[in-house]
DNA sequence: TCCGTCGGTGTAATCGATTCCACGAGCACA
DNA sequence: TGTGCTCGTGGAATCGATTACACCGACGGA
């Protein structure tokens, strides 16, 4: 592959020159630079990355470790990310944790090894050693989705409160009393505010939530089956479970059927987060749906402009609920989602 | 941040030992390594990864270029690729194409530019310039799912020949005869294939496949959901109707429910992938399914092996037919899908 | 005519690692 | 005792870029 000076030869100039050239530099004279460009055109030259890091000690490159890959939620905000990072000329690199911390840390280490500019995280746990040091070492940082309370970082998220306090309305207005949540994992801050969220919602019209009706989930279909089956197997079951995100929700589902149930019939479904198959689903799903691709694009804004000697605010969007039919049938119009 | 000089300096040694302990080089004194790893430990040490590269010309990182993200069956070959890759001690750089040619031609670029050891590749289109002098340059490469004919890479893909035969069996047993295709573009071969194995199979059962039955599709949702209106719309819709890739299924339902209409009764559905959510839509959709995980773990294996001088070898997998409910009520036993 | 300025250019230092080569000490063997 | 190893170590070149600094020629103004 060839490099620098072997363009610089080319061209019948220094590898001073064609720096400044590529960089475009103003003070070339036209004719060095139509030169070096014939050159960098003749050998095919593309300048190395690598080495211009080093020198310049900028990557253009935005760390990005997700939670889980395989859920929608995330694939959307990766994408999202992706795209803006693009429009403001850096690329990604995604680190995938499937909700586990060491798994995370791994994918942290490596960013952090191949000196990204800045690292978006959406933190599986209450945060290791690794990524506290590396807050504290000035790594440019902002947290989406989810975040570590106590550091001092910039949050993009949703905020589900209005519309988990909705869903609660629209399940009491359809006579639901016995009220289940599958909650995320307690290290997890989306963990338990939707809990929180929940429980208070349920406080205005003077229902409890008993422990019992709180499964705890870890985000993974998997947990949403086993708790589902736990609820199920209740002396009083809950009349409606409330996913805290779409992968127990899909669990919950698998749960039902293998029961040969039926939702929402024998037992009601809502979801945290709204995924394009929940419209297709037998019944199609309730569930509250959060500004993905806003979240993801605010978040990249953010992040750069840290990087970039700016402030870098944090921000928080709100969710809305889209009503379908897994809470029984609806008594107003139903909503579409416009994703 | 350190540098291998400060670490020097901290144990009193030179940067020469400080790498030889670090990589673990043999002729180094025992006394020298725990002074050395006592500075690393002290200064929180880390190699500079892109320092190294630019000396070893190597950086253990492949770079993965996948037609769409939000594809759910690309979603998981990411996935499986990352796992088998972090195993064998490479890192993975997604770019993410939107099956937009020009978007892929950006990530190749950008890839190569960073000077990743080794490049997968599904690619979107007939293979551009900038592809095509990739490999003529060497750049170890491994095409998975779709390739590039006449191209001399290897190609880890499935072959769903034989399931598309058991397919239209399927079909064929329920009584269907005007079959229909949503295709991908020509300029995949898994878009060609997919419609070929269809033709074939009708074939043997002195079926037809005429134009008005094959709907030119793009892989995205919206195209599937185009191409069905389309075909309802005939004086003569078809009695069935294969989606080549599973979201324009999920195109393909959207348009049936957009005109109240059911299936499988008033029209029948299947598809090419198989995803999870496929066994919780109304109706379960009948499916082929591919071994997803597989191919992306053989696809990483075979790009390292040409990486590390090995041979490296095109794979081909068999993929499978999964009945649901979808063509019509089921005259075989069930099958279930073990993902 | 001379001096200062400025545009265009090249030389060389630098980023942080790896690795070739040379060198000195210690040891075995003749 | 001298020769020739091996072992541990450091010095310095190197990878491919960027960029501070020096230099040179042309040009304008006094």
């Amino acid at each position: 592959m060839a490099s620098i000076k072997d363009v610089a030869a080319e061209a019948g100039v220094s590898v001073a020159t064609v720096s400044r050239v590529l960089n475009d530099h103003p003070s070339v004279s036209a004719e060095a630079r139509a030169r070096v460009l014939a050159a960098v055109e003749t050998l095919g030259y593309r300048p190395n990355a690598v080495a211009r890091s080093l020198r310049t000690d900028q990557t253009h490159t935005l760390g990005l470790v997700i939670s889980d890959v395989m859920n929608p939620y995330f694939t959307e905000l990766a994408r999202s990310v992706e795209e803006e990072a693009r429009a403001l000329g850096y690329s990604v690199i995604i680190g995938n944790a499937d909700e586990r911390p060491d798994l995370q840390d791994h994918h942290v280490r490596n960013l952090l090894d191949r000196r990204i500019d800045g690292l978006l995280v959406s933190p599986t746990d209450g945060g290791s050693p690794l990524m506290l040091d590396a807050v504290r070492a000035g790594t440019p940082m902002v947290f989406v989705d989810r975040w570590i309370p106590g550091v001092d970082v910039p949050v993009v998220r949703a905020d589900g409160r209005a519309a988990v306090r909705d869903l609660v309305a629209h399940l009491h207005g359809l006579g639901h009393r016995r009220l289940a949540i599958i909650a995320g994992p307690a290290a997890t801050t989306t963990g338990q505010e939707r809990v929180e969220a929940f429980r208070e919602a349920l406080g205005a019209y003077g229902l409890e939530l008993p422990d019992a009706y709180i499964g705890q989930g870890d985000f993974q279909a998997e947990s949403g089956r086993l708790v589902t089956e736990g609820f199920l197997d209740l002396a009083e079951p809950p009349q409606v479970v409330f996913a805290a995100d779409n992968l127990m929700a899909l669990g919950a589902l698998d749960a039902v059927r293998a029961r040969g149930l039926r939702v929402p019939d024998d037992l009601a479904l809502a979801a945290f987060d709204d995924v394009r198959w929940f419209v297709h689903t037998d019944p199609p799903i309730t569930a509250i749906a959060q500004p993905t691709g806003e979240l993801g694009r605010a978040a990249v804004r953010a992040l750069v402009d840290r990087i970039e000697g700016r402030p870098g605010e944090s921000v928080t969007l709100p969710a809305r609920l889209v009503v379908r039919r897994s809470c029984g049938e609806n008594p107003t119009p139903v909503q579409r989602s416009t994703t």
